[in-house]
DNA sequence: GTTCTAGAAC
DNA sequence: GTTCTAGAAC
């Protein structure tokens, strides 16, 4: 599996093409021309990434003595801090943003046939096995050809995973033959814990759908259903618990958002819920807009199930009408429960035995409605 | 032997 | 939030 899925760093403002870094082998970056980066505060040798195609990060090494960044979150020199998919890295001194992204090159040529769509909101179906690294794929692929890109890696002498690779240009022909010190193995705590996820999504350009100045719309990284949108907003609100009176306006500018795009929708019989789950896992106030076909290989578990289809998910006008009657979202801790509750179609109420048996039953139970 | 779930790890 | 995987269920 390894073999076939690739890691790609992409400059966020598109100044080169993009540059691939092996799994598992060390690639020096920095002041360099493949990098389109001349500025003096850049090392060289600014930072050393390792890939991990398998486990799908980045280990970033800062090098240089100027600080580099992850999502605004300095790098200690000589340290490792861990990269993923959405997260921004900028090289030097909060400049030359960058992101990475993996592929699965072996799933790509066919979706690329079959998935994009001249609309919008076509191109928002939960199309989840291979479109997402198709948008990024031929985005990148246009900038490449366009650039008509020389970029190559060289190999080290030095073997396998103790060799570095550093690009083949004359600014950074010297450090081709450096040999990596002996290696750090040990793991960095991350800078962010995995709860931050949404904020850090909140500005990545792949996700985003419409924002305005109160709120941004993102898709959700994992579908639960054929179109499953969040809306956030911009102001720093952890939960439902955090809010009062005063933001009843918000809410109810967030509730009409997102009736908005999902009256984008023109499949026929789909029908959409607006909603918060009663304790939401990822930090930052989030509102769904989950189409009720739940048809999506993101849907695995029976606490996905539960967390959509029973008092888990707590409708935005029911959370509306708490704060204008009480000034406050009453405590639902309890209903924590509910997500092991057993399987049940959300339309007839039947009783499910397990995962498979429900996706293949709510599949025939919407069509019948 | 294969499928599926639930809990640990992240 | 997801991924991984041991062990239960089939």
């Amino acid at each position: 599996m390894s073999k076939s899925v690739k890691c790609y760093l992409e400059c966020c403002k598109s100044s080169h093409p993009k540059i691939q870094l092996p799994h598992n082998l060390p690639v020096l970056i920095g002041r360099m021309p493949e990098l389109a980066v001349t500025d003096k505060m850049c090392s060289r040798n600014q930072l050393e990434l390792t890939a991990n195609c398998q486990k799908k990060y980045v280990l970033v090494k800062r090098l240089g003595a100027n600080k580099s960044q992850i999502n605004g979150i300095d790098i200690e020199q000589n340290k490792s801090s861990r990269l993923e998919e959405g997260h921004e890295l900028h090289i030097v001194n909060g400049k030359y943003p960058h992101q990475i992204y993996f592929t699965d090159e072996n799933t790509d040529t066919k979706a690329q046939k079959s998935t994009i769509s001249s609309s919008r909101i076509q191109t928002e179906k939960a199309d989840i096995s291979s479109k997402e690294s198709v948008h990024k794929r031929q985005k990148v692929t246009s900038k490449t050809k366009a650039k008509k890109a020389k970029i190559t890696l060289k190999e080290n002498d030095s073997p396998s995973t103790d060799s570095v690779y550093t690009f083949n240009s004359p600014d950074a022909g010297t450090l081709s033959t450096q040999k990596l010190e002996s290696k750090n193995t040990s793991r960095i705590p991350e800078k962010h814990h995995w709860s931050q996820g949404l904020r850090a999504s909140m500005s990545d350009a792949e996700l985003i759908v419409l924002e305005d100045e109160k709120l941004v719309v993102i898709r959700d990284k994992f579908p639960k259903a054929k179109y499953h949108w969040l809306v956030l907003p911009k102001e720093g609100i952890s939960s439902t618990k955090n809010l009062t009176f005063e933001n009843i306006d918000l809410l109810q500018h967030i509730l009409k958002v997102g009736k908005e795009i999902a009256n984008e929708v023109t499949d026929e019989d789909i029908a959409f819920r607006f909603g918060y789950h009663a304790v939401p896992s990822m930090s930052q106030l989030h509102m769904h807009v989950i189409s009720q076909d739940f048809n999506s290989p993101c849907f695995k578990t029976k606490k996905h199930w539960n967390s959509f289809t029973t008092d888990y998910f707590v409708n935005a006008t029911d959370i509306i009408q708490e704060l204008a009657t009480d000034g406050k979202v009453q405590d639902r801790k309890k209903l924590t429960s509910l997500l092991n509750a057993p399987l049940k179609c959300h339309r007839c109420k039947e009783l499910q035995k397990n995962i498979p048996t429900l996706k293949k039953h709510i599949q025939k139970c919407c069509i019948v409605l």
